[in-house]
DNA sequence: AATTCGGGGCC
DNA sequence: GGCCCAGAATT
């Protein structure tokens, strides 16, 4: 059962007054969105803010300008170039899909076809469906979560009530430009009906929602209690030898896939030990907070006079600190050789140093 | 249905 | 310090 369609009118009639800027996005009337655009934008912003995006998604297309483009990267530089923005298997699917739609000729055009290609899921597929060819597809996002749970007052808390959403947000999706009206209330909750303090006064569709009319807005959608974190621990070995210093790629699988980084012990119940016999010395403690822990890594360095267990040493000149994910940028901002605190100095005593806060 | 995946920005 | 973010893959 179709809505009458008195909320998608009300609300691109909104959209087409203010929809937000957007590096990836082709304003209304203007044109039709590139598929490769549209894909690239929504897998960056799987549960990634606007904000983080922007810099990652300019830089990606001035490298890439094509799907072919990418498709015929190197996998490292791919890596390297998705350093700091998190969730990295979607950096290896990407390289994977792009390759996969490179062969096809161009990316299908349908929300099944798009759904059986690696790192595009229920969300996505839908998303790129609507906004790059216009097609009718239900697109639930976290925003149309919310949207939806206020306008229905659905008091049911997520995850269960995730099916009664989509019938809602299905029933309330246009035949008349689903793409636009999918990225309008992706808009409206980013802007309006947000987490904590809607907007209620200004809002295109507060006339349409029975949330707004009990008061209840700002509570909804309820949520399922979360499981605390847990803190562990751990170590990660800096070790230099001339002027290279000793890097691995960690395994694609598990935490941090793929990524550059500095050989460390585990931290879930295995234990590894140094990569290397050397006298290694503590720099300090840095924390991370991941999804679902938190981490202790001591920071430990050395100067090395062996050839390593594992690992590999590659020239400080080559060594691009920015191809580091956020946790190992940390542990490099303690080890890295500083004028205040340089590695061959026979004048330094070796001082604890204080973990930072 | 629950867990595992990052990182940053904002209250 | 907890919450949220244009979720997907795995079990």
């Amino acid at each position: 059962m179709r809505d009458s369609g008195l909320i998608s009118t009300e609300l691109l009639a909104w959209y087409d007054r203010h929809a937000r800027v957007l590096p990836w996005r082709v304003p209304a009337g203007k044109g039709q969105a590139d598929p490769y655009r549209v894909w690239l934008s929504e897998v960056m912003l799987q549960q990634t803010t606007v904000a983080a995006v922007k810099q990652y998604f300019e830089r990606f297309t001035q490298l890439w300008p094509t799907v072919h483009d990418l498709a015929a990267a190197a996998d490292d530089q791919v890596m390297a170039e998705w350093a700091g923005l998190g969730y990295y298997a979607r950096a290896r699917n990407l390289v994977a899909c792009a390759r996969a739609v490179s062969a096809l000729g161009s990316f299908p055009d349908t929300r099944e076809g798009l759904r059986s290609l690696p790192g595009i899921g229920p969300y996505t597929s839908a998303a790129i469906s609507a906004i790059a060819f216009d097609r009718p597809e239900t697109v639930v996002d976290g925003n149309v979560e919310r949207v939806v749970s206020r306008l229905f007052a659905i008091e049911t808390p997520l995850p269960v009530s995730k099916p009664e959403i989509h019938d809602f947000a299905s029933a309330l999706t246009p035949l008349d430009r689903p793409g636009d009206y999918a990225q309008a209330m992706m808009d409206l909750g980013a802007t309006i009906c947000t987490p904590r303090s809607p907007a209620c006064g200004i809002c295109p569709l507060s006339a349409y929602c029975e949330a707004r009319s009990q008061g209840i807005a700002a509570q909804l959608p309820r949520k399922a209690a979360k499981k605390a974190k847990p803190l562990r621990k751990g170590a990660v070995w800096v070790g230099f030898s001339d002027s290279s210093i000793l890097v691995e790629t960690r395994p694609d699988k598990g935490l941090l896939g793929g990524t550059l980084a500095f050989p460390s012990s585990g931290w879930d119940g295995s234990d590894l030990g140094p990569p290397a016999e050397a006298v290694w010395r503590e720099l300090g403690v840095v924390r991370h907070v991941f999804t679902h822990f938190a981490l202790d890594l001591v920071v430990m360095t050395a100067d090395l006079n062996e050839a390593p267990r594992r690992g590999r040493l590659v020239s400080l000149a080559e060594f691009q600190p920015t191809a580091l994910p956020g946790l190992m940028r940390k542990a490099w901002a303690l080890a890295r050789p500083t004028p205040a605190r340089p590695r061959h100095s026979v004048a330094m005593a070796s001082q604890p140093q204080t973990p930072d806060g």
